[in-house]
DNA sequence: GTTGGCTGCGGTAACGTTCCCATGGCATCG
DNA sequence: CGATGCCATGGGAACGTTACCGCAGCCAAC
């Protein structure tokens, strides 16, 4: 009678159980102090036997704490995003915490719909990537959030973590001389996107601190996917041009697209064209030639996303932008001219 | 005073301002009958202007239901499972539920602290991938749940979501057979997998069916990664075999290898070597040529699951298998042996 | 011996919501 | 006209937890 079968036990059992008022049991559990060691034992052992296991909810309700977070991202699916979901569901679960994912699919209203569902969860803070222009269904979110990715860029007063798109530039525009490349094309995103501004402008400065002309960089724009890199690089190759092309790509779909375009007009990569992305994105190693690439550190950014987060919560603001830097990973779609014989040595060098 | 500033409006606020106790609010919010439209509409009113939003947290506390749904897969970086959660947290969001997304990485220990970690939280269920082969962790979880993937297949007495192996061997075999192919040669998982039982159950009763000899086919294990497809794919091709060899993998990263292996052995694919994969993961479309696979329906697995998830804990139990069929992507991987060109036809059906 | 502080513990309120029950007003019917 | 029933509303308890306060017992100091 006192307990019913399938109830879950509640704090009040394990008290009855070690025949302590609820006070003490619950001091025993918080491992808190001004309890007798013999007391608490008894307690934690009255907890397992009857498979005591607090309930976050009342938690929550008492403590203003719910022990949840939010991560709103465009696509689960798409694979950089996952990568950084993994890093926060990671580092939210090292404090016990649990992460609660939304995907927005680039759309205001859904993003504002979630952003609601988080508030009513009473999530302690989110991880948003936003696609929102304007800061007003950020600020209506009316809790603590971390911005994440490069259109944080937009947003000047929140804490931020992204990549650090400069180091990314320069980590490939030092690879490319280091191959015998100096003055590549450029396949870059829409013009209205910000990212693309970004990452022209790092390219610039790279090319200034070589004494290059950045006027002499032949670009075409595109949509971020595989076909817009496949239709600027059909457009590149219309150009006229002198012996061996080189490409740098702002993102690895248009560079996969760039490599089918090449081999459509009868061409080799990397014998006859050099290419190279940015991203990282999984499918780039599984390409012929393998795409080499600059890759984004998503896991990275997820974490440090949640420690931020935490920050935020905690009233410790930061209100920091993070940069986190990318890493260079050598495929096989880029030709390495520096030596004598450059085709044979690519040729070896594409899977290893 | 009556009202802090940033303290967040409950329902009493509500109730307040529009003048009724809070029972009369709380009847008028949940829409419930036994109320004036008048005052409905005043409460309503009220609720808006003073921005109320009701506290899951303290809903779940009183009623037992959280709203929350539990989410436990290998790893949400891999596709397929992006692509199962992408599934599942859209049907949960469909009726105001959140996902908690845990990856346990085929860790048992993990997968057990992800539970726990669940019950705490007081998810109504949980869907899960289960990577512990004993039942005991399974029913100390002692809320919902439902199993997904072919793992499932160890538990009799669960409901569980998984893709259809049989029809999805039955369309590859067919696929196979359309395209001048009669006995493929099989790629399989490691021998104390399930999977690959199932898997060469089903190739057999397709044989039998189409009165073929099963015996005759040429069967490689390997581990489920592009390395093992490729070591699976070497040791295939040092076997003797006559003209054109024809390659059915369980697993697309088993096939990318296989396709590896092909090149590295100076073989062309699909001229020399037809290989056709099973999955559908998106790096397929990158390879070349592309890969023809057999995709498994993973969003829709995940939201089937939510929904025997919701039937689970409405006590409206189905305890049922659902297998959900798998499609055919067509790719340039397989050559056409049914016509008198096929070189050149398969050749211009690499890419559409 | 009285006082003061400290320590271990119990009682209780509060978090925000919903549900059950009580109450009072009003209409209907005998 | 009084009894009955219905309906809109209000009051209060409960979900499980933690924090605050109070109380008793003990030791030390004056």
């Amino acid at each position: 009678m006192s307990s019913s079968r399938n109830r879950r036990p509640t704090i009040i059992d394990v008290a009855e159980r070690a025949g302590v008022s609820k006070s003490t049991a619950a001091r025993a559990l918080a491992g808190s102090s001004n309890i007798t060691e013999e007391t608490r034992e008894r307690v934690l052992k009255a907890a397992t036997t009857v498979g005591y296991e607090r309930n976050h909810l009342a938690v929550g309700m008492r403590s203003g704490r719910s022990g949840l977070l939010g991560l709103v991202i465009p696509d689960i699916t798409n694979p950089f995003w996952a990568d950084v979901a993994r890093g926060a569901q990671d580092k939210a679960a090292e404090s016990g915490g649990s992460l609660l994912v939304f995907s927005s699919d680039w759309d205001v209203v859904k993003e504002a719909a979630h952003l609601g569902a988080l508030r009513r969860a009473r999530v302690d803070g989110a991880i948003i990537n936003p696609v929102a222009d304007s800061f007003d269904d950020l600020d209506r979110f009316g809790l603590p959030f971390v911005l994440i990715g490069s259109s944080a860029e937009r947003f000047a007063e929140t804490s931020s973590v992204g990549s650090d798109i400069a180091q990314a530039v320069r980590l490939g525009m030092d690879h490319l001389v280091s191959k015998g490349h100096y003055a590549p094309s450029l396949i870059l995103g829409p013009k209205n996107r910000l990212a693309r501004a970004r990452f022209l402008r790092s390219v610039h400065e790279h090319c200034v601190a070589r004494d290059i002309d950045p006027a002499i960089l032949a670009v075409e724009d595109g949509e971020y996917t595989v076909e817009g890199g496949r239709i600027a690089m059909r457009r590149l190759l219309e150009r006229a041009h002198v012996g061996h092309v080189c490409v740098f790509a702002a993102n690895d779909m248009m560079a996969m697209g760039a490599m089918m375009a090449v081999r459509e007009a009868g061409l080799r990569c990397p014998e006859d064209v050099s290419i190279i992305g940015f991203d990282g994105i999984p499918s780039g190693e599984f390409t012929w030639p393998g795409l080499t690439t600059i890759a984004k550190p998503g896991r990275g950014l997820g974490e440090r996303a949640v420690e931020g987060l935490f920050n935020e919560i905690e009233h410790r603001p930061e209100h920091r932008r993070i940069y986190l830097p990318c890493r260079l990973i050598e495929r096989g779609s880029l030709a390495d001219l520096s030596t004598a014989t450059p085709q044979r040595a690519v040729a070896g060098a594409g899977r290893v």
